[in-house]
DNA sequence: GGATCGACTTGATTATCGTCAAGGCAGGCG
DNA sequence: CGCCTGCCTTGACGATAATCAAGTCGATCC
């Protein structure tokens, strides 16, 4: 279903920078799993063994408080290292890591990850484009959170979805509405009533599919700002480095 | 006050990993630039042409929406790398930087950097911690957002820089109560009232000093969590790779 | 000293969002 | 089919934090 072990590790974007050599024998002790939807791949406050790197499909980070609400940190997407700052650090991860569909994970040793890092230049420009960009991803969380309300957020949200999936009147949901919700920084509750306000707005909602109406308006009352949303009004290209590879649309599990 | 070219050279943190030659190379059309309070490094939405380096002193960063309002996304302290990630990607600067104190900035030529860190692996190990370091403190800062409620946060805040300051009875305000109300994402009179309410919990407010009469009642209702915030209770360590190293304490201008 | 300015505080009010509780609706299963 | 169960929606209410508006305090500057 995701491919044998010679299809991928020849198409595979992080490492086929690397020397053939020095690929096999960094994948010579490597797993390749395809992991089903509700996985741990790895709980908060525990310490790396292993670098994964997302293959196929998607993993949600998840961050728990102590009286055990949790929330929705950020959701990595194919192709991807999965927090390389703990791996590269030897720190304890702030996060849990969990699939929530059919996941295809490539784990490397930790302590081979990281010699091979600082040993292979070609790595290097990966792992730090990967680090970047997801440190950039953060930021814009941030000023998502701090800057804007619940139905700006919910609006920008809609239209990043419609940009990435190309659809410039329609978005469809790619995951539960709890966590989306719980991504947005807002209760599942809130959501629901954020999208019901959004309908005077320029949108209709049927289900887990949303059409823009009225762009103009949807826009107005949502205030994008491409320095916080990461996507490209017009243009085409999805934004940043990642491209789709084994990425085809399949929906929840 | 900074004290002379040759000294910083020889101690620089990030730098002094370098061979001689090379780091006289980067050094040679670098600019070391003493930047009083109120600077702008850089504006928000343009494209980095230097890696900054902070060698002493402190930068803000700021987010502005559309409409004007401006939030501190996070407080970069020497020593360490101001924003690596929009540089090394070579895309444009998602906040403002600027400057609250007077403050010690090296500035490299983007492109110089760039092909330094790609060729010198000592360096390569500087620029990952970094860029590792400053990620993590994103994440915490959103399961911060996420998951406490704003005396929480300015409780915890206030845990923490009681042990960042090596005095467990007593915490000083490091800048104005404005930009720590921002940093925590409320408004000033939210943190005003805030302090106010953790009055009945422990703490006592005169101007910029907070002393800590009761720790286990605020430790009671602000609920530290070793994975959001950025220090170890009882440890001397600051915590992380950053030690302080021209870090006087020059309160603030 | 008196005026002024900025930073902070306080109070009153409103807006936003979370919480609690009930109900709808679709899918799965006996 | 009827009955679950999970997910979502809706409504009523309450808590939390923002907004608006004075008012205090201290420092600076004529």
């Amino acid at each position: 279903m995701l491919g044998n072990w010679e299809l991928l590790t020849d198409r595979l974007p992080l490492l086929g920078c690397l020397p053939a050599a020095e690929r096999d024998q960094l994948l010579g002790n490597a797993v390749l799993q395809t992991v089903p939807p509700g996985t741990i791949l790895f709980e908060q406050g525990t310490d790396p063994n292993f670098q994964h790197i997302i293959v196929a499909g998607r993993v949600h980070l998840f961050g728990r408080s102590a009286d055990g609400r949790e929330v929705v940190i950020q959701v990595v997407a194919a192709p991807d290292l999965l927090l390389p700052a703990a791996v590269l650090s030897a720190s304890p991860y702030l996060t849990q890591a969990r699939t929530l569909e059919t996941t295809g994970i490539l784990m490397i040793h930790a302590e081979a990850f990281r010699s091979a890092v600082f040993s292979q230049p070609a790595l290097v420009r990966e792992v730090i484009g990967s680090l970047s960009g997801q440190f950039r991803r953060m930021v814009r969380q941030i000023k998502n959170l701090k800057l804007r309300t619940s139905i700006e957020r919910t609006g920008c949200y809609i239209l990043s979805l419609s940009a990435q999936q190309q659809t410039p009147d329609r978005a469809v949901l790619p995951y539960g509405k709890n966590l989306i919700a719980s991504e947005l920084g807002i209760t599942p509750e809130s959501f629901s009533r954020a999208l019901g306000s959004l309908q005077s707005h320029g949108i209709s909602v049927q289900g887990d599919t949303i059409e823009i109406r009225d762009r103009r308006s949807l826009v107005a009352i949502s205030a994008p700002d491409p320095l916080i949303d990461d996507w490209e009004e017009g243009s085409g290209s999805v934004g940043g480095v990642r491209t789709g590879i084994i990425d085809e649309k399949e929906k929840r599990s």
